[in-house]
DNA sequence: TTGCAGTCAATATC
DNA sequence: GATATTGACTGCAA
């Protein structure tokens, strides 16, 4: 009844007591996904936290609810907001419970039966899916995301990941029956988790997914069996087919099986595959070096060029800068959970991402790239893109996506072409920086180029899009002529943001919150960012080229 | 219209 | 055979 007339007939916030007003509160955080911090548990974050942030609202609100807060009390007789505390927290905990529980892997689990015949993968994931939460009216993933806190995305891969090999269960599985994705996906998903943040509602979901199956106990076994099934069923049907000599059945379980012996899709609709030759990726690179955002005129020029397709190029800068942008992501995770990888619970912490972290906290896709071999040009480029330095700073905001949702700069996210141009450091872009040595064609690891940094904006607004395509267009041509692609971007733009992505990413229980212990080379490679952004001041104030060696 | 997030699915690589 | 990479596509938002 309260809640019925709070809803529709609210006062005026100037008109609520402090006590009146902590319904309102309430709702807030409700809407804002904080409360429920503890439905879908964060490994090692205690639940609760909801009525924390209550609590410590209604402290500045200088009321003592708090008390009642903590008190499961027996709000019945409270007045009309007492309710709250208990119902809420309590309503927070079942939920919690709900997904702690065991439960049944997403659309498989229903009583062992199979994955869902016609489980198309793609359907899966459609908004319906109900997530079968043993004991409780199933609740739709939707509704577990958007009631969701705050998941540690990365952490959740990492043991995603333990489990699956651990049991020696394959991503396509995993994908296609816990998470209704395709493999590609999944391998994607789980060496490349954006944080939590930074994923819309849709992006979330498959998170959403692996916690609940990872608070599923049976798990394993159910995959397990899904594995036996599926073997089964593939051999029935290899046998069916041999000897009926029928190669294709529509598979009841959804599931790619032999691909190459159904001939019947020999429609040739299916367009090859644009398979980039490595030069054209070269110059497509270095353009994007001039231009991360480049118009359709230059996007035109360069689909000449390079012979091909507009739309080619379209994707091709549209992937790169998204997955550009992931790898700055994951980075600053990397970085930030290097030094709490300790105190991190599971063992995953080291054994997770192993590949990048090895290489280095952060700077690794570059340094891996360049490898060993890393000149001093390579390692300039490095140090220069240093997570925590320009790559990270930059991507964190700078870059095209960077800062965007949680920080201020919102429209961040869709730099604008210009955006990058102009957040760049015009200024000193002018005496274009001395072009960061470019490994041409080493650098090309991707995360490299620092999407962040779209580098030299200052050439970019200069030589206009000229600078890119005619990048573009020399690469080919002479992929080893960096043709001073001017890439200094990165460095300006580090410059101005000396700020951690950790501190961006805010996750709070993320690997990136901890404590980032400063190791040796994090401390070197702070130094480092430090120099240069010292030498870009200076560069800026003396607006003079000058040389760049890190 | 443009950019992006999320995916798929073909293909590469391990 | 499993996993990683990547060009293309869809849907959404500004």
């Amino acid at each position: 009844g309260s809640v019925s007339d709070m809803l529709s007939r609210p006062k005026p916030w100037s008109k609520l007591t402090q006590k009146g007003r902590e319904p309102f509160i309430r709702m807030q955080l409700w809407l804002n996904g904080e409360l429920g911090q503890g439905v879908l548990p964060v490994q090692g974050q205690p639940q609760g936290p909801v009525l924390h942030s209550v609590t410590s609202l209604q402290d500045s609100l200088q009321q003592g609810c708090v008390s009642s807060e903590s008190t499961p009390k027996t709000s019945a007789s409270c007045s009309p907001a007492p309710e709250s505390p208990m119902s809420s927290s309590e309503s927070v905990k079942s939920l919690t419970e709900l997904v702690q529980q065991p439960c049944p892997p997403i659309e498989t689990g229903k009583d062992g039966k199979p994955p869902e015949p016609s489980d198309p993968p793609t359907l899966d994931s459609q908004p319906t899916t109900p997530l079968p939460l043993s004991g409780h009216s199933a609740l739709s993933i939707q509704e577990l995301v958007a009631m969701s806190p705050e998941l540690d995305t990365y952490g959740i891969t990492k043991r995603v990941k333990e489990v699956l090999t651990d049991n020696n269960l394959g991503q396509r599985l995993f994908g296609e029956t816990i998470l209704g994705l395709t493999q590609g996906s999944v391998s994607d998903l789980l060496a490349r988790p954006k944080p939590w943040h930074k994923l819309s509602l849709k992006g979330r979901e498959p998170f959403v997914r692996m916690q609940v199956w990872l608070n599923d106990p049976n798990n394993v076994e159910k995959l397990m069996d899904m594995k036996r099934m599926e073997k089964k069923a593939y051999m029935k049907r290899r046998h069916s087919s041999v000897s009926d000599s029928q190669p294709c059945e529509p598979p009841s379980v959804g599931i790619d099986y032999s691909q190459g012996a159904s001939p019947q899709p020999q429609h040739q609709l299916k367009k090859p595959r644009v398979v980039l030759a490595p030069e054209e990726k070269e110059a497509l690179k270095r353009a994007y070096q001039q231009k991360p955002y480049p118009s359709p005129k230059t996007i035109e020029e360069l689909a000449t060029q390079l012979n091909l397709k507009t739309s080619t190029v379209i994707n091709w800068f549209h992937n790169y800068r998204s997955r550009i942008r992931r790898e700055l992501f994951i980075e600053e995770i990397q970085a930030g959970s290097q030094g709490q990888a300790a105190a991190s619970d599971s063992p995953s912490a080291r054994s997770g991402r192993a590949a990048p972290s090895s290489e280095g906290d952060s700077c690794d896709g570059v340094e891996a790239a360049e490898g060993p071999g890393a000149t001093a040009t390579a390692t300039a480029t490095a140090d220069a893109e240093e997570p925590g330095g320009p790559a990270a700073a930059t991507k964190s905001q700078g870059g095209p996506g960077a800062a965007e949702r949680e920080e201020g700069p919102p429209p961040a996210g869709t730099p604008g072409p210009d955006d990058t141009g102009a957040a760049e450091d015009a200024g000193r872009a002018e005496p274009p920086p001395p072009p960061l040595p470019l490994e041409s064609p080493a650098e090309r690891l991707a995360p490299v180029p620092n999407p962040a940094a779209p580098v030299a904006p200052a050439a970019t607004a200069a030589a206009g899009e000229d600078a890119a395509t005619s990048a573009a267009a020399g690469s080919p041509a002479s992929p080893g002529t960096s043709t001073g692609t001017s890439t200094g971007g990165s460095a300006p733009a580090a410059a101005r943001r000396p700020r951690s992505l950790q501190s961006l990413f805010g996750l709070p229980e993320a690997a990136g919150a901890r404590d980032p212990h400063d190791n040796p080379v994090r401390k070197k490679k702070a130094a480092n960012l430090n120099s240069i952004i010292h030498r870009l001041e200076k560069a800026a104030s003396r607006e003079e080229p000058i040389e760049w060696e890190f």
